[in-house]
DNA sequence: CTAAATGCAAATTGTTTGCAGAAAC
DNA sequence: GTTTCTGCAAACAATTTGCATTTAG
């Protein structure tokens, strides 16, 4: 089980990588995380602490931990990209389509067929992503109630 | 099993969409496409019969299409979205990391897997996206190759 | 001392919008 | 005739890059 500061070793390890305090500050809270921030959020959390962190730096040091492996980038659709930390075990999201709450789960059945699947299609896998839209409990109930 | 046609007639007879010759060209063009296409390819297609027709009409015409519910569009990583017709039987990518290439395959047991689990959460699912990333045949080799 | 990192502003890229003229209905 | 389109150019938003300066090793 690989821990937050083995993750933030690893990263500045990694081949020619200097140890700066913004570095370090970004890396870290990211790492932290648990759930998705696009790059506004996490620049607004590292800078509580660190501020006159530039927009820039956010930016090439998110693309560094997408290159070691560490980060997560996607696009849900709207504008920006989110980032997530790319944690041990992996995980899915399920999306409500109405109030855009993301739940996260993990499925082995499922992951196990698609790697029977991307056999037969000859590919090798090395990730996947796999999200479901719909209404979450909450929101099925709101709408039945609009029906009313 | 709803055809080309039906679904062009289909654009044409919602609310108050004007029935030009630049729209029918784009429409139909992209309805035949059994493939993504960014919006440069579509234009570039279209331009070959109807020279002229400008990158906004094309992006409108688009975003009118997935209103209706006729067109698709994702975000594979790379800055650019990509568009598809919503076919009639849902389907799923897989993609080569290195050559980019996009192989589509559906699966009945994953689909009725994808339902479970939301049920488990409570969510009622209305759609959903899986892609799964790795090395295709082809390139399985050439990767083979350079570490020789 | 040297190579790499920072912050800023300017540049780039993909997409959207305002508007005057042109078509559709 | 009125409303909806079109094409263009300008506007925007997210991300990237160039560069002078600072900092880590």
């Amino acid at each position: 089980m690989t821990s937050v500061t083995d993750n933030l070793n690893r990263f500045f390890e990694t081949n020619g990588v200097k140890h700066t305090a913004q570095r370090e500050a970004i890396v870290r809270e990211f790492l932290n995380l648990k759930e998705h921030v696009t790059i506004d959020d996490l620049l607004r959390r590292v800078r509580s602490s660190h501020p006159g962190v530039g927009y820039a730096t956010v930016y090439r040091t998110l693309r560094l931990l997408k290159e070691v492996g560490l980060a997560d980038e996607r696009h849900f659709g709207d504008g920006k990209a989110l980032y997530e930390p790319i944690s041990d075990h992996h995980h899915d999201h399920l999306i409500c389509t109405r109030c855009h709450k993301i739940v996260e789960f993990e499925n082995e059945e499922i992951e196990a067929m698609q790697e029977r699947v991307a056999n037969e299609h000859g590919f090798k896998i090395s990730g996947h992503k796999m999200e479901l839209y719909g209404l979450c409990a909450d929101c099925q109930k709101e709408e039945a109630k609009k029906k009313r």
